[in-house]
RNA sequence: GUGGGUAUAGUUCAGUGGCAGAACGCCAGACUGUGGCUCUGGAUGUCGUGGGUUCGACCCCCACUACCCACCCCA
């Protein structure tokens, strides 16, 4: 069709049925978050560019190439100009959020969470769209309210799994490593760029690039020449120090109490520049190469590094797409079905249907209304199709006796029944 | 940002340098108050957009755009 707007790039509309399976995603995050006794925050979706640069990171991909950022021009002439962003992710938002009203001076741990859109400019494929959705929670306070505490990490994961348990999702796997803290985190650096300066010309020129910029990344490869390489470079786990090896003991020793299936991956790193110590993800086979359905893990510098409070923390992401479309994959919605299509039978039976379907929906039927300009056939075919369980017909012999016709759409069965009875015989 | 693939009916897709096709879906009738099955009939469309080659292009060529997949990156 030439000349139609159509959706932009790399967004999409979301539809029926599939927003079915979004609503049931999201009703139950906030059913089981709240038992976690997390509550919901809600951050704009614009934000000061800054934000991602001191958060995220100046130097990683998301902040230096794909950002939708604009200049403000709404502001005065004697103001500085300030940059805008569509937010990439939303942690940095929610940190912001913490500082700016001052949460750290609530009692306790202040636990969040979020669901709402994220925007990258990238390349579209399977499971990444430039405007995408996040399903996020962040535990955060002062190290004096726990805020540190190995059990928040392992909560958090048993969350989790706990969630993904009430999806019916199967198959996923839970990596888990440490990425370390600030202390030990400058030692393994050089240790790993002093090691990869004798060994990364035989790498790949990826490598050779992450070599320079971000050699965490190095371990992240999939290039199957260097693997043998990355077997040989150091590992983190070397090089933690007494705290975080304990505490990444301690993660790891409640997880297998509670019994949530892990596998160590000393290799697993996250792109953001904010994460320490306990770094984690949530795979799934069916989801091609973006295979990553939730990421997170441990950021205790963040507020700080946002002129904040200390104030310690952990969260994760949710890729709500991807995991949509694993459950699509990998488990069985049970929809609920239309409960009665009500078939007004000739003209003048609108006033008689709408009472009757104003009636049934106050007791909670999903009930949908015919035409009466239909024939009954029609109707009840439109009935059949719209997966509707019952067909309730509304003609003048009906109105006149006080007996509705009541079709069972399945096994064709069909009785009278008064108005009142009519829930009870559907039900 | 890079590479590969695709673009034809509402959908999934065939197709040939010379009349635009199938299946499913949709609409109607057979059946005027009883659906699903069946039968009969019907409507589909600038063949992604723009240009070029040709007597003639849905088909060949070029460009563009969109989508899909992968790289990269990440959720």
């Amino acid at each position: 069709m030439a000349g139609l707007i159509k959706a932009v790039s790399g967004t999409r509309d979301l539809l029926p049925p599939d927003t079915e399976t979004w609503n049931f995603v999201e009703a139950t995050v906030r059913d089981l978050f709240r038992l976690y006794n997390f509550h919901e925050i809600r951050t704009p979706v614009i934000e000061d560019l800054q934000l991602f640069r001191r958060s995220v990171g100046e130097e990683t991909d998301i902040v230096s190439k794909e950002m939708f950022a604009w200049e403000d021009r709404a502001r005065a002439a004697s103001e500085k100009a300030q940059w805008l962003a569509l937010r990439p992710e939303n942690t940095a938002g929610v940190v912001r959020a913490y500082i700016q009203h001052n949460f750290h001076e609530r009692p306790g741990l202040q636990r969040f969470y979020y669901i709402g859109p994220q925007f990258r400019r990238e390349r579209q494929q399977k499971g990444r769209y430039r405007q995408f959705y996040q399903i996020g929670a962040e535990v955060i306070g002062t190290t004096a309210a726990g805020s540190e505490s190995p059990a928040v990490d392992a909560e958090i994961l048993e969350m989790l799994a706990a969630l993904l348990d009430k999806l019916g999702l199967t198959g996923w796997t839970l990596e888990l490593n440490s990425v370390g803290c600030s202390n030990d985190r400058p030692k393994f650096h050089e240790a790993l760029r002093s090691a990869l300066k004798d060994v990364v010309q035989n790498m790949c020129v990826d490598c050779q690039r992450r070599a320079e910029t971000n050699p965490l990344r190095v371990l992240d490869c999939k290039v199957p020449e260097d693997q043998p390489i990355i077997e040989s470079l150091p590992r983190l786990s070397d090089y933690l120090d007494e705290n975080c090896r304990t505490h990444f003991d301690e993660v790891q020793k409640i997880l297998s109490a509670v019994g949530i299936p892990f596998v160590l991956n000393y290799r697993l790193v996250r792109g953001l520049d904010y994460y320490t110590r306990t770094a984690f993800e949530f795979t799934h086979g069916a989801l091609g190469a973006q295979n990553a359905i939730l990421g997170g893990g441990r950021y205790d510098g963040l507020s700080e590094a946002l002129g904040g409070p200390a104030a310690p923390g952990i969260g994760f992401a949710i890729g709500e797409d991807r995991l949509v479309m694993a459950l699509q994959e990998h488990s069985k919605l049970a929809q609920r079905a239309v409960d009665i299509y009500i078939a007004p039978l000739g003209a003048g039976m609108n006033v008689e249907t709408a009472r009757l379907a104003s009636e049934l929906r106050r007791k909670n039927l999903i009930v949908s209304v015919g035409d009466e300009t239909f024939r009954l056939k029609k109707s009840l075919e439109t009935a059949s199709k719209a997966g509707a369980r019952f067909a309730l017909i509304v003609g003048e012999n009906e109105v006149q006796s006080g007996q509705f016709a009541l079709k069972n759409l399945a096994t064709g069965e069909q009785v009278a029944a008064t108005r009142d009875q009519i829930e009870g015989k559907v039900r």
